[in-house]
RNA sequence: UGGGGCGUCGCCAAGCGGUAAGGCACGUGGCUCUGGACCACGCAUUCCAAGGUUCGAAUCCUUGCGCCCCAGCCA
């Protein structure tokens, strides 16, 4: 290895594939990525698709050929909670999130072989048709202090088993009558190994495979199977699976010399992602969308794949993101911040400088001739970002500046404008205010200045001017809606109660939609799904879905780090 | 009371017997026509605890303590 080489994080899966190869265990990397097609992607899930696709695609120039590959691998086992329309949803969110899958598959695919496989098993003396009813099975199975006991169908025949089995397939049965049950041990410590069920009937239709089936395979069942037939060599999961390993290596070993299976895959459990201000279970997210509390999977507050996305997150961001979390074995919840702090580092970048006022103020610049309108150059690029463009900006005698940017009474550090106190516009001259109009109710309505034409681009002599702020030409500005969006929670952790409670910690302000906003001229022809940093506001999208020509809607994808509204805080 | 895991800075996370990386956050200066970015500096005499082994321990041993997962015909 190149002594130059960067350094890659090596964590201990990437540990295990390097003693595999180098030991000659494997001398392919295959991995796979096997989401369930019952609901959408999200951040939680970026990091398992950054993994495993991320190990296919590092090993690539280390070893020859076809000999690393990541599958996408759709876990279909379950006919009723599965859907269509979540696989496609799950493939847009991985190829945007900049993966290309080596195989699409279904477990689904291998129901005929896993079918073939169970008989073998039954005629091995592996499995057994177990008619006990659910709730029998349950008390059967003990508890995690007292042992289980036998069912009293485990010494059926194998030809008795065999053909229950194939009845089963036929359709002969009514759901819950049988189950397909593996014979292993039902005293074990493990919970898993209490003879776990194989198979159950499920009179459904698979969004697959149709009404071929009426007897679907449990997963404990199906994954190490379906590894196994495709080659995977490392099946990466997350921890909460560590009891079913015991299980996954019972399924191998009792099917390997039959089945002939071209890799002995190996699981290996990582810490699924937390973060804290949100939530990530599935059965959240879904009563989220189902209860209508956000408006659909591609919210711009749900941590979705989909709801990032439009929310303005880059793929590179969230791609960053996962690699700085690292992978490992502790359960741990990672800070918001750091998710945020990716965004904005990528954006930084990426994203053009532009001036908006959210909330205008208006401002008469007295000594500023009302005919006039100069053309103001300024750099979409800041001084330390290395790249060219910029375009004019119109400055008249009537202007809209942020109403946070003027105080009547300042504090000592506020340098912003405030009666008497100039400050710098943006790309502009300097202003000070002169007056301030206010209405019958004490509200300052408007704000008179007048502006040093001895200041375009250079600083005034003999004072200093701390303070720049953003405007906009009034009688050019552009209108628009702005959704500003913040953390999901306004708790770090939601409350742990059962039932609904996390919905009590939502963040009544997640989302704030304020119309009216003035945007630079040239705003007016941004594109949806266009990224722009609003000056001293935040990272801002051209929402896909609602903006429209004439009546453009921007996402906030997040704010400016502002140490001044942080000192405030104190 | 069973089994499987995990415990290193506020949050992630390196470390694999030779004397605590890095990132985020935070703090202090500098610079700045974004209170952004950037730059500099600071931020664990200590690794859940207590014993032990050793010239030397976050790393090895012992005993405790804490947290997570497992009793779906979900994955």
């Amino acid at each position: 290895m190149s002594s130059t080489a960067p350094a890659k994080p090596v964590d201990f899966i990437r540990e295990i594939i390097n003693d595999d190869l180098e030991s000659g265990r494997h001398t392919k990397v295959v991995t796979r990525f096997p989401p369930e097609p019952n609901g959408f992607l999200h951040i939680g899930h970026a990091k398992s698709i950054c993994l495993n696709f991320g190990l296919a695609l590092e090993y690539r120039d280390r070893l020859p050929g076809s000999a690393t590959r990541c599958h996408l691998r759709f876990d279909d086992t379950d006919p009723t909670k599965e859907e269509t329309l979540y696989e496609e949803a799950i493939k847009e969110d991985v190829r945007w999130l900049g993966f290309e899958w080596d195989g699409l598959y279904h477990a689904s695919d291998y129901f005929e072989k896993m079918f073939e496989y169970a008989e073998h098993l039954i005629m091995s003396g592996k499995a057994y048709v177990c008619s006990l009813t659910d709730p029998e099975v349950k008390e059967y199975r003990g508890s995690l202090t007292t042992p289980g006991r036998n069912s009293p169908y485990r010494e059926r025949s194998v030809d008795e088993n065999v053909d229950l089995f194939r009845r089963m397939r036929k359709g002969e049965f009514k759901d819950g009558e049988h189950t397909l049950r593996a014979r292993i041990d039902m005293a074990s410590a493990n919970m898993k190994m209490r003879d776990p069920l194989l198979y159950r009937i499920r009179h459904a239709t698979h969004h697959m495979t149709g009404d071929a089936w009426c007897i679907y395979p449990m997963y404990d069942y199906a994954h190490p199977i379906s590894d196994a037939i495709e080659g995977i060599t490392h099946s990466i999961c997350t921890l909460e699976f560590e009891n079913n390993r015991e299980l996954y290596d019972w399924v191998i070993d009792n099917l390997m010399e039959y089945a002939k299976f071209p890799s002995r895959p190996r699981q290996y459990e990582f810490a699924r992602l937390s973060l804290n201000y949100t939530v990530m279970s599935k059965r959240r997210l879904l009563e989220l969308v189902e209860g209508k509390h956000v408006s659909g999977w591609d919210d711009p507050r749900l941590p979705t794949i989909a709801g990032m996305r439009r929310r303005g997150y880059t793929p590179e961001s969230i791609r960053a993101f996962c690699a700085s979390v690292g992978v490992a074995k502790a359960n741990s919840t990672v800070d918001m911040a750091q998710l945020e702090f990716c965004i904005r580092d990528d954006l930084n970048q990426k994203a053009p400088r532009v001036l908006a006022v959210l909330k205008p103020l208006k401002v008469v610049i007295e000594n500023f001739p009302e005919a006039d309108v100069e053309e103001l150059d300024a750099s979409y690029w800041p001084h330390d970002v290395p790249r060219e463009g910029s375009r004019k900006v119109p400055f008249c005698r009537e202007i809209y500046i942020e109403q946070d940017d003027f105080m009547l009474e300042p504090p000592k550090d506020f340098y912003r404008l405030a009666p008497g106190q100039e400050v710098r516009l943006r790309y502009a001259y300097t202003i000070t205010c002169t007056d301030v109009v206010k209405d019958s109710a004490g509200n300052v309505t408007e704000l008179r200045c007048r502006y040093d034409p001895e200041t375009l681009g250079r600083n005034p002599e003999g004072r200093k001017v701390k303070g720049t702020i953003h405007w906009v030409s009034a009688r050019h500005a552009v209108d628009a809606e702005i959704r500003l969006y913040d953390r999901l929670l306004s708790e770090e952790a939601p409350p742990t109660g059962k039932d609904s409670d996390f919905l009590e910690a939502i963040n009544p302000n997640a989302l704030t939609v304020v119309t009216g906003c003035k945007l630079e001229r040239s705003l007016g022809e941004a594109k949806p799904g266009e990224r722009f940093q609003f000056e001293r506001q935040g990272y801002f999208v051209v929402d896909v879905k609602d903006s429209k020509p004439g009546a453009l809607v921007f996402n906030r994808i997040v704010t400016m780090k502002d140490s001044w509204a942080r000192a405030q805080k104190k």
